[in-house]
Order: structure tokens, then sequence, then C-alpha cells
DNA sequence: CATTATCTTGCATAATTATGCAAATTTAAA
DNA sequence: TTTAAATTTGCATAATTATGCAAGATAATG
């Protein structure tokens, strides 16, 4: 059987088409499904598939159940993520960035998960984001920070 | 030791704090930096909290780290306004309050109905609400009333 | 108060997930 | 094709997390 790439891909996405249909709360569970479907792995592989897909086991009040962990994909965005950007600004207390429409959700997460201590907050519109810097005496230390985790040059 | 439920509140807040601040990659190291704080609890009940606090381990590429799970199952939080929320800081100008994924208009809502003197207003996002004070002059005060408001010691 | 019910926690361990290593397979290179 | 390098996988087990149970603590009730 020539191809591995492709056997793998074609796993992955049952792995993911069942993780978005069905409550599951196991990996042995899991294995049960991909075999009924024709895919017979271990539980070992069926680790390492999951955490390579980022879908994660999340508690609830009847058990647990997989999901695709949503924060995983935005690392995938962020080659572009300076393509979304229109400008950054700032005045004396405030750093305003504005993006393409319906983009600045997306960029603003970015930031947030960066935990930077140079940054209190976010908040975001459709197309600006607001972001509160911790003060308002360094303000160019913070404008430099937003670059660099924007990958902006 | 009366008043058992602030014990408990106080120590989900420093979980809340921890986990926001740094990158912890399981509950062995989790209970270190409880320790470090004050905070004596075994594993069991460290786990019991994070599934209760809806903190869940993702993967990453260089191991794993807790996060707090957007869209976690809020119905149990409703009811305590002080659980929603992670963090409350601030600088010069202006109050920056962190809550749960998509807790903030709801927090922010409380705030805004208070009528309180000491705030012009707010503007909240999904997970960050900021609060315009009266004054830059005593932001301090308008803190603890923000803390007042929401019932948070 | 006294009594009962509810809640919280630790202990010990079960349940579940992750991973080092070696074998097998696939891909790349010569 | 042969050889070498890289990738994938299973096995066994380590590492980590969840939980039944009992004891103690707290809250509720009369």
């Amino acid at each position: 059987m020539s191809n591995k790439i492709q056997e793998i891909q074609s796993r992955h996405a049952l792995i993911k088409e069942l993780v978005s249909k069905q409550e599951i709360s196991n990996q042995a569970q899991f294995q049960k499904l991909l075999k009924l479907n024709g895919i017979k792995i271990t539980q070992a592989t069926l680790s390492r598939d999951l955490n390579e897909l980022g879908i994660i086991r999340v508690p609830a009040p009847n058990g647990f159940f997989y999901k695709i962990n949503t924060a995983g994909d935005q690392s995938v965005l962020r080659s572009r993520l300076s393509e979304e950007i229109i400008s950054i600004d700032h005045n004396e207390t405030l750093i305003v960035i504005r993006t393409f429409p319906g983009r600045a959700q997306g960029v603003a997460i970015v930031l947030d998960q960066s935990n930077s201590t140079e940054l209190l907050g976010t908040v975001a519109g459709d197309d600006t984001i607001i972001v509160i810097p911790r003060s308002n005496k360094n303000i160019k230390k913070s404008l430099e920070n937003i670059k660099i985790i924007l990958g902006i040059n």
C-alpha cells in the first residue's frame, strides 16, 4: 500500500467526523467507533492523533466528552495575521488596531492568548480593536510588543 | 473556621488567576503553585476544582498546558457572578475585567445597571470588559466600587 | 442547642492518557 | 534497485487524572 499520508489523512478526517457527530467520552470508546468504520489502531496511536488534531477532553456535568479545540486553529492563521491588519495607531492612553472587516475578533484572540504582561486586555468589534496597555507611561513599548506578537515589522 | 464557601471561592479565584498567568502543564505543578500561595489541597481536590471551573488540559507543540474552556458549561456558574471573573486590573486611566469566555456582556450589564456615579460606562467584548472611571484621579476608589458591586472580596 | 442533612476533602486506587523504545513501513537519495 | 533516512505504529508501561468511600466539617432544621 503506497501513500501513507492519504491513509493518515483519511483516518484523521474520520476522527474529526466522529467527534463532531457524537459525544465520545474516552479513547476506548473512540477506538471502537473507529473500528466500526474499518480503522483499527491502538489507543497509543489514537492518543497521538487526538493531540495532533487538537482534540481535547472537556468535563461536563454528566461526564466527559471530546471536542475540537477552537483555539488550536489560531496558530494556522498566525502566518497571515499581518495581512489582516490595516493600521496600528495610538494616543496617550490607548492603542487602536484597524483590521479588515470581520477580522478584529480573530486578531484580538491572538493578543489575548499571548498573555503579554504589557497588555491589560483588548476589546474587539468588527474591524477595530482597542488595546489597553498596562501603563500609559511606556505605551510605545506596548506598541512594539503588539507588533512582535502579530509578526509585523 | 466559618464560611467555607468564601474559602472555596478564593481558592477558585487563585486557580483561575494562576491558569491565566502562566503555563501549567499538570496538576502536580498546579498543586505546588497553590502551595506557594498558601493553599494546600490534594491532587484529588484540585482535579475536582478544575472540572468545576471548566479548566482543561490542552495539547501544544511543546507539551500540555491548562486553560479555561471556551464554551464551557456556564450553567453552573451562572448563579455566582464572582465565579465568572478571572481578574480585575487597571492602569492609570482604565479598569480591565477579564471573565470566562462569553461572560463579559453579562457581567458588564450588572455594572451598567448599578448606576454607580464612580463609573462613566463600560464596553464589553467576549471575555473582557473595559470600565471607564469618572475620573483618573481616584481610580482605586472606582476599583473598590466595582468589587463591591460584583460581590468580590 | 441538638440532631439531621448536606457538603467538602483526603486517601487509596481505578481509570485513562501519554510516551520511550524498537520494529516495521514508507519515503528519499544515490 | 539498494541503501539510508525518516515516519508511523504497537507494545508495555509510565505518567496523569478521576472517583468511590468514609471521615470530618459545615449548614440547616426543629
